[in-house]
RNA sequence: GCUGGCGUAGCUCAAUGGCAGAGCACUGGUUUUGUAAACCAGAUGUUGUGGGUUCAAGUCCCACCGCUAGCUCCA
């Protein structure tokens, strides 16, 4: 007997078809509606094309008839849409080749390497040619090929990143797949719409730049985005709760309510934290710094900058130079020798890391005279170090041994030798290089362990000016910082503890919207230090403790720092790009760069474990982000300005005048509106300033010693008297209510 | 850093290559107000910066600075 599909249903029920049947055999077998509303199918837990075969078996298989609903089919049809849309953009612009295609989480994107570049003003026409072959409804038509005949195809086709893609990768397959759909052939695996005509809404969104392949160093393409949904009304709903979300953005509500501010005099990433923002700020610091009290840290302070030689023996310089604010030399000269030895010390360079050192040089405005024109590496080298030799000579540099140094090698090593005599500082990019001074000007001993040191500390680094993003990725930014020092023993303990403050600090501020994400290291990466005991105990650790705590998290490889694996705490912003706010990470590294000890119970020297954590991340980024957490509109502990007293008439200013004195007496922030604005002017502005509580005082409630509150949201609340009402806000202060 | 878009009053935005404007905010005055906008008047500019084209530039061209979306990066 031949096999033949035997499809169990999601209602349990079980078809027997003829071998060769499809889904949609099997959809029309049940009901015209269900063949006709068919999406997809999900078969054996796999998305697949209505039209596949189903795989012979004479076990039961499962099957799924997918619809308009659920999401697995919302990305099978903006994976089709991308098809169109490529379609259209090959019409439109001849000669195009085609990249990457796939459905994003709010829609799709296509990359596109068109000789005539597509600008925004395209986009309409790109739209109505899209309009015009979905409305012819032709199928997308699946067929195969050997990996040879699949080559020949799209090389005939002129696709050559479709070629690099099957030599690269799709070699290892024994069949490429391809849809067509009329004119148009895809390299691709599926699955997609029966036909184009199930499109029933889309929207070209925007257009940027992005590498081939990810890769910097391989050509940008330019990618496509838009969107598209079973229904117009969909659509519609979409693009509208993406203005809303517009509408949170920190940036906008940062300047509409004056919380901070960027001045191009001061310089991009630097956030000047107006007096409501730095409000909420230190209120914040006080919160965290109480628990970490508690939690028994001891808080120190440290200065902005350290010597260049506590950052060369860190490894963060030069290994991050790039990323560094310039270094400070006393030196005049310093500076290019720097620049000078660094390159001397690269020796030979890659071609990508030449092009680096090229802009880099370019950046610091040095320009080395031949540099740009040598061909060979060995013919730069020399020129820089003649060109280091011209330097000294003109500066009257004397180090001694330099004159009589056999070769480049021994030069460059006395190049060294001399900066690291010269005064030298650096902004600093981290705090634990400071923190670790501290615990090496005690002998500390087994019995002073964990050593928790916590501060807010300022770093820098200079950021990429593409990456900079109003608070949320700066130049300059305070980290709620501290480094343990620890025994190997106590890693595990002090880890949950970290985890579940970071927690706790999440929790309080009624941010549950994040995902945890497990950093490992990726294997068989040389760019991690320490040994590979101190990893896997240290991953297994972090591991059991995520389950101990039954946290939800994804465990994703090459994460890790290069130091240590770590938790991260990711979350969205307004327009859905990710950020790290708490983060808690292991250190084996930093210990034996600085060669930390602690005497143990056997009288021996022992090697310490660092943690470095930081439950906000950065004071920047972590406000930025509740900034569009709560729209805005800081629950009552927090916000800057809590209560504003708003008279009727300006014969009752002194009655509120009191009223306001007495609250701040009892550490409420309150203010009054004494201009001589009708009380609903003065409404509408501290509604739209989201102070929480209004307290309206009139004629009553002089007479009655009271204020009529009226709350942002609840509204009138009516008349309260003043005791009480205090006695209310600070037991809302007390319990951190969120509302 | 790369690709695209943008830059006009404190804010939001107008202005065919032809006199730089409106609303809000601000200042002064009138009004003395009861739960989301009282009225009148006034002041407000190196149109991001620098150069160029033109009889004439906010507008066109070039360079730089900054903002922005995405990519790359993120100790």
């Amino acid at each position: 007997m031949c096999p033949v599909p035997v499809m169990i249903l999601p209602d349990g029920s079980q078809k027997s078809v003829p071998s060769g049947s499809s889904s949609r055999d099997i959809a029309e077998s049940i009901g015209k509606r269900l063949a006709q509303a068919a999406i997809a199918a999900r078969v054996n837990g796999i998305v697949v094309d209505l039209s596949a075969p189903l795989p012979d078996s004479v076990e039961p298989q499962t099957l799924q008839i997918l619809t308009e609903q659920g999401d697995d089919s919302l990305e099978v049809l903006r994976h089709s849409s991308a098809h169109i849309m490529a379609r259209a953009v090959v019409r439109l612009f001849p000669n195009t080749q085609l990249a990457f295609g796939p459905p994003i989480e709010n829609g799709f994107y296509y990359d596109i390497d068109s000789p005539t570049p597509i600008r925004e003003e395209d986009f309409p026409r790109i739209e109505e040619e899209m309009k015009k072959i979905i409305a012819l409804a032709e199928p997308f038509e699946r067929f195969e090929r050997t990996v040879p005949k699949g080559r020949e195809l799209v090389q005939g086709m002129g696709q050559d990143y479709k070629v690099e893609h099957i030599d690269g990768e799709l070699f290892k397959y024994p069949l490429l797949s391809f849809y067509r759909q009329g004119e148009f052939v895809d390299l691709c695996r599926g699955p997609h719409l029966p036909h184009a005509g199930r499109v029933g809404a889309f929207k070209i969104l925007s257009i940027a730049g992005a590498y081939w392949k990810n890769d910097s160093s391989r050509k940008q393409l330019q990618r496509l985005y838009a969107t598209a949904f079973f229904s117009q009304k969909e659509l519609d709903d979409h693009l509208k709760r993406m203005e809303e979300a517009k509408k949170r953005d920190h940036r906008l509500l940062g300047k509409q309510l004056a919380l901070f501010t960027i001045s191009q005099q001061v310089g991009p990433g630097l956030i000047l934290w107006m007096p409501r923002g730095a409000l909420v700020r230190s209120i914040l610091e006080n919160f965290i710094r109480d628990e970490l009290l508690k939690r028994g840290y001891s808080p120190v302070y440290t200065p902005h900058i350290g010597k260049l030689e506590l950052y060369r023996t860190s490894g963060h310089f030069p290994y991050y130079r790039d990323s560094q604010f310039p270094p400070l030399y006393q030196h005049p000269a310093a500076q290019a020798i720097d620049l000078l030895q660094h390159r001397l010390s690269a020796g030979e360079l890659s071609p990508e890391k030449e092009t680096e050192m090229e802009k880099f040089l370019e950046q610091a405005s040095l320009s080395i005279p031949g540099y740009a024109a040598a061909k060979t590496q060995a013919e730069k080298l020399a020129i820089v170090d003649a060109f280091s030799q011209e330097l000294l000579a003109k500066f009257q540099i004397g180090i001694p041994g330099f004159e009589k140094a056999e070769g480049r090698d021994d030069r460059t090593k006395l190049l060294l030798g001399w900066l690291e005599n010269q005064e030298g500082y650096l902004l600093k990019p981290m705090n634990c290089p400071h923190h670790i001074q501290i615990y090496k000007a005690e002998r500390r001993s087994y019995r002073d362990l964990p050593l928790r040191l916590a501060e807010f500390g300022t770093v820098y680094r200079y950021e990429q000016t593409g990456e900079l993003s109003g608070m949320t990725r700066v130049r300059g930014f305070t980290q709620d910082d501290a480094h343990l020092f620890i025994t190997p023993e106590q890693v595990e303990g002090e880890l949950q503890k970290n985890i579940e403050l970071v927690l706790f600090v999440l929790k309080t501020l009624g941010l549950n919207d994040y995902r945890v994400r497990l950093g490992l290291r990726a294997k068989g990466s040389d760019k991690y230090v320490g040994s590979d005991d101190d990893w896997n105990s240290a991953e297994e650790s972090l591991l059991r403790i995520v389950k101990a705590l039954d946290m939800t998290y994804s465990a994703e490889e090459g994460e890790a720092a290069f130091y240590g694996p770590k938790i991260d705490f990711v979350v969205r912003d307004c327009i859905g790009r990710e950020w790290q706010l708490g983060t808690v990470q292991l250190d084996y590294n930093l210990p034996k760069r600085f060669d930390l000890e602690y005497i143990g119970a056997d009288n021996k020297a022992h090697r310490p474990v660092m943690i470095h954590r930081a439950p906000f991340g950065s004071m920047e980024r972590f406000m930025g982000i509740l900034i569009e957490h709560f729209a805005g509109a800081f629950p009552f502990w927090l916000t800057p300005e809590q209560v504003r007293i708003l008279p009727v008439s300006e014969k009752f200013n002194d009655y509120a005048r009191s009223v306001e004195s007495r609250l701040r007496e009892h550490g409420l922030r309150v203010t009054g509106e004494y201009n001589s604005e009708k009380v609903g002017a003065k409404i509408r502005q501290a509604t739209l300033d989201k102070v929480p509580v209004m307290l309206v005082v009139g004629d009553k409630e002089v007479q009655a010693n009271a204020a009529a509150v009226r709350h942002r949201i609840k509204g009138d609340l009516g008349m309260i008297g003043i005791d009480a009402l205090i006695g209310q806000l600070e037991a809302d202060v007390r319990s951190r209510t969120l509302v």
